[in-house]
This record gives structure tokens, C-alpha cells and sequence, in this order.
DNA sequence: CCTAATATGGACTATTTTAGTCTGCAATGA
DNA sequence: TCATTGCAGACTAAAATAGTCCATATTAGG
């Protein structure tokens, strides 16, 4: 259904979450203020800080707090450390092994522009966006795409 | 990783296929120069026409025509066609049953105008651009980022 | 009229991906 | 030293996707 993953959708919602309250975090209070499942928080977090969006305190007291403001947070960011480089098809990621249609495929090479089209629309939307009222997301969105 | 499914891409394929020779194909035929196997082409084929894309005709002889010019056609259309409405997390598709976090997302409503933001981009590409030279495509597309 | 070629509808299975959970280990403040 | 917290990574469960098949309907040509 050409969508994002569960999982980078409760990343979105739990940076927006400590971007509201901006001070230490536990994973637990996370949870509770989010709703989302302990473990799966954890197992979030892990992602969150080695993409360098927040940084972890052990121990007592420990907890994680964000290293990078939301207006320089975008959207294709948060898609990018969960997910991987954006690629829409197979054969835009460099990674993946050759596509075993390539001889005979007419669209071969065709898809790279189209991807550079989505991820730049996406890089354009900063999470601030999303903490804004909704009637202002609206109208930063829609000039954009009307651009 | 943010991508749309493998049938949509043969689906791509097949179009552009279909708009390469524009004359009666069989699904056999489309399977020999695609490379996909039959029954998948069987598959999509039912797909494309319910969609208007093709028109089919039955018995010997038979097969299947465009019905709408390459032109005419966007990347987006066949993205709806194959998975449905565009709709990047679950709780901007209105049929979906009411997200179980809804009273503690702090997102909710949110999503709607960065959907808007891809579906739009991906609109205004239409497929005869995957059926130009890669120079040209290239070049079309990076305008259109760029806007 | 018969037969071969072709599409249709829909069920079914297999595979892959995604989501979610658990367990043992490491760090740190009180 | 102990309670609290994060870390690493394996493991399991669930869901989505891809791929296959079969019985039926349609039509051109012999």
C-alpha cells in the first residue's frame, strides 16, 4: 500500500514527544506518555541515538534527550535512519544485488529521478511541522506541493 | 525500506512495454519480452484493466491493448491502481478502523499534508517520461525537484 | 461444430518483511 | 551494593507480498 512502517511512524511520534517536554526521558515515560509498548521503545530508541537524533544516559536517573533541534530534523531524515537510503524500487539502491530483469527491463534507470522527486519533497517537511497546529501544517504543506 | 511493492514495478514495466509496440499483446507475448513470468502477468493484467488502463479481448487472437496513452498516465495512477490510495501511515486513509493511539498521538492529523506533498510529486510524473531516453528523463525530473 | 488459443475469477501456498518480545549484560546514581 | 536505567542482539509472531494454479468463459479458424 506504498507507505512508511509502522516503526518510523512511532519514531515520528516519540521525537515529537521529547521535543515537546525537552529534558531527560526515560524509555518508560516515553511509553507511557505515547502509549507505545515498552519494548518496542527501547528497541526505537537503540535506532534514535545511533542516527544521532538523541543521545542515552545509563544508570539511575538515565534517560535520553534530543541532539538535534526539530526544525533540523525532516521527514526524510526519520525515514532514512529507520529504513535505509529512500529507493522506491529495487533497482535505484546501489546496494542491492543486480536485478535479474535488467537485459530486458524498458524501465531500467528510469526510476532514480522519480525517487530524487519523493525524497526531496520529503526533505522539505522539518518535524517542527509536525508539532505546529494543524490549520499551519496545512498551510506550510500546500504551498509547498503546490510549488 | 519505503518502497513500493515489486508488482507495482512490473506493472510499470508492462505499460511501458504495452506503449513501446501499441498493438494487441497476449500476456504470453508480454511474459516473453518482460521476462515475468505468465501467471504474474496473468495477475497484473486483471489488475490494469479494471483500472482502465488496458482493454482485453478474449479467445484466439486475443489479448490486450492500451486504452490510454502514455501520456496520460502518471506514476501515480498506477501506484492507486496497484495498492490502493496513497496513504504513507495508517491513520491518513479514512477507511482505516480508528488508530488504537489516536487520544495520545501527538501526530494525529499531521500526515495528511506530507501524503499530499508525495502524491502530488508523484502525479506530475507521467509515464511516457520512463519511456524517454534516460538523458531526458534525467533532466525532466530534476526541473520538477527543483520547482 | 469442434478445437486451440486466449482471458477471467478466485482460491491457495510460499516467501519475505515487519512487528513485537525476551534475556543477559553494562553503566551509574544514591 | 543495589535499584534503575540503557545496550546488544537473538528470537518469535504476525502480516503483507509474491507467486501459482485451476476451473470457467469467450472467440477465431478449420
Amino acid at each position: 500500500m506504498f507507505k512508511i512502517n509502522k516503526l518510523t511512524d512511532y519514531a515520528t511520534v516519540i521525537l515529537i514527544e521529547m521535543a515537546a517536554t525537552n529534558s531527560v526521558r526515560s524509555a518508560q515515560s516515553i511509553s507511557i506518555s505515547t502509549g507505545i509498548p515498552l519494548p518496542t521503545i527501547v528497541k526505537l530508541m537503540k535506532v534514535l541515538v545511533k542516527a544521532g537524533f538523541a543521545a542515552a544516559q545509563r544508570g539511575a536517573l538515565g534517560g535520553y534527550r534530543l541532539t538535534r533541534s526539530e526544525d533540523r530534523i525532516s521527514i526524510a531524515d526519520i525515514i532514512e535512519a529507520l529504513e535505509g537510503p529512500i529507493a522506491l524500487t529495487a533497482c535505484v539502491s546501489a546496494s542491492e544485488k543486480q536485478c535479474s530483469f535488467e537485459s530486458l527491463c524498458p524501465a531500467v534507470g528510469k526510476w532514480n529521478g522519480i525517487n530524487h522527486v519523493v525524497t526531496d519533497a520529503l526533505r522539505k517537511v522539518p518535524l517542527s511541522d509536525m508539532i505546529q497546529k494543524s490549520a499551519e501544517v496545512h498551510n506550510n504543506l500546500d504551498m509547498q506541493a503546490k510549488s
